[in-house]
DNA sequence: GTTTTTTGTAAACGCCTGTTGACTTCTAGC
DNA sequence: GCTAGAAGTCAACAGGCGTTTACAAAAAAC
C-alpha cells in the first residue's frame, strides 16, 4: 500500500494554545454570537468566527458539528424581556426604553442574532419559534387582557424595530443615548401599550 | 496563432426568447426585486435572478453591471408613505395599518428589500439614506411639532418592525388581515404618535 | 514508561458565487 | 442581399464557502 510521507515540517515558534476545552468552547460561542449579531448568519463566515476565536474552523466544527448546530448554541441562552416584567406597571415603558437606548450597539445581544436570520432559509423558523416562546408568550401572560397577545406582539414589533435601526440598519435618530427625544418617545408609546391601548 | 475550435453544436429545438430589451431589462429588475425582497441580498445568487427571469447571469451584468448595482437600480424606486400623507390626520393610522396587513406577503415591495439589506456591508449604507431621504424626512415634515424627527422614526420603527415580523421573519400573529386584533391595535399606535404622543 | 484519549493544526475537498470573454443569432440600416 | 451591431447563450475563471481528512502533540490512564 503507498505510504504516506512524514515531512516532519519544522514547527513555529508560536506557542502552542493552552488546552482547555471548556474555555475553547466558550470563547467559540462568544465569537459567533459577536459576529452573528452584527454581520448576520449569512456574512459570518465559520473561518471568521474562529479566527475571532483563535483558533481553526476544523476545531469549530468538532465542537459544534456545523454552522446551523453552531447557530443553535448562540441563541440558546438568555433573551426575553424577564427582567422588566415586576410588578411595576407604571414605569415599565421608561425602562425598557431607557435599557435599549443605553445597550452598547455592538454587543453581542440574542435580539439582534435573530433579526438578523430575516430571510435565511436554514434558521428563520428557529428564530421566529425562539420569539414567541421565549418573548412573545411570558409578555402576553404578564400583560394580560385586553388583546393580550395583540399588545405582546406591537411591543415586540416597537422593540424590534427600534434595535433593528439602531443595531442592524444603523439611522442617524436611532444612535443616541437613553436622554434623546426618541428615547423618551419610545418610552411613552411602550408606556400606552402596557396600559391598555385605548381605541384611537 | 492558435485557432479556435468552432464546434457548430447542434441548435437546441428551444425556441428562442423574443428579443426586447426594454421587456428583458424590466424582468430582469422585477425577479431582482421579488427575490431581494423575499431572500435578502446575500441569499439571492446572480443565477437565482437571471433563472426567474428567463435569461442567462451573464445578461444581468451586461445591464446592470454588477449584483451591488443591481441593487440599487432594485431599490430606485417608488418608496414612502407619501399616499398616507394627506390632510386627513384623523384616520391615517387606520389607513398605514389597513394597507399593511392588506398587503400580499410574497410581494416584492421595497420596504421587505431595504429590511433584509439589514447586517449586509455592501448595501447597508443605501438603504438607511434611502430610507433617511424618502421615509423619515417627508414624514417629519408632515407631522410637524413636537418632536417631529422622533414621532417620524417612531412611526417607522413600528411599521418596520410589524413587516418584519409579517414578510421577513413570519410570525403566526402578524400573517393575519386587516381586521385582526392586531391592525387594530396597531391602528391606535399610530394614531397615537400621529396625534402628538403625549408624555406618559 | 508506555499506551490511549483529548485537543489542536494544516491542507485539501467539492460546491457555489459573481464575473468574464468568446461565441452565436437575430435584426435594423444601407 | 449584405453588413454592423444589438441581444443572448455557453463555458469557464478565480475566489470564498462549509466541511473533511490526515496528522501532531499534550495530557491522562494504566
Amino acid at each position: 500500500m503507498a505510504q504516506r510521507k512524514s515531512p516532519t515540517r519544522p514547527r513555529p515558534a508560536a506557542p502552542p494554545r493552552p488546552r482547555d476545552a471548556e474555555q475553547t468552547r466558550s470563547e467559540i460561542l462568544h465569537a459567533a454570537r459577536v459576529l452573528f449579531a452584527t454581520r448576520g448568519y449569512a456574512n459570518a463566515g465559520m473561518r471568521e468566527i474562529a479566527a475571532a476565536a483563535g483558533i481553526t474552523p476544523a476545531l469549530v466544527v468538532r465542537y459544534f458539528g456545523s454552522k446551523r448546530d453552531l447557530f443553535i448554541a448562540a441563541i440558546e441562552s438568555d433573551i426575553g424581556l424577564g427582567p422588566f416584567l415586576g410588578p411595576d406597571r407604571a414605569t415599565v415603558g421608561r425602562h425598557i426604553a431607557r435599557y435599549f437606548f443605553s445597550k452598547p450597539v455592538r454587543e453581542a445581544d440574542t435580539l439582534s442574532i435573530l433579526l438578523h436570520a430575516a430571510g435565511e432559509p436554514e434558521v428563520c423558523d428557529l428564530a421566529t419559534e425562539l420569539l414567541a416562546a421565549r418573548v412573545i408568550q411570558p409578555l402576553a401572560r404578564w400583560l394580560g387582557p385586553p388583546r393580550a397577545e395583540a399588545r405582546a406582539s406591537l411591543l415586540l414589533a416597537i422593540i424590534s424595530g427600534t434595535w433593528l435601526f439602531r443595531q442592524a440598519l444603523p439611522m442617524r435618530a436611532f444612535t443616541g443615548g437613553p436622554d434623546t427625544a426618541l428615547a423618551s418617545c419610545m418610552a411613552a408609546q411602550i408606556q400606552h401599550v402596557v396600559d391598555g391601548l385605548p381605541e384611537a
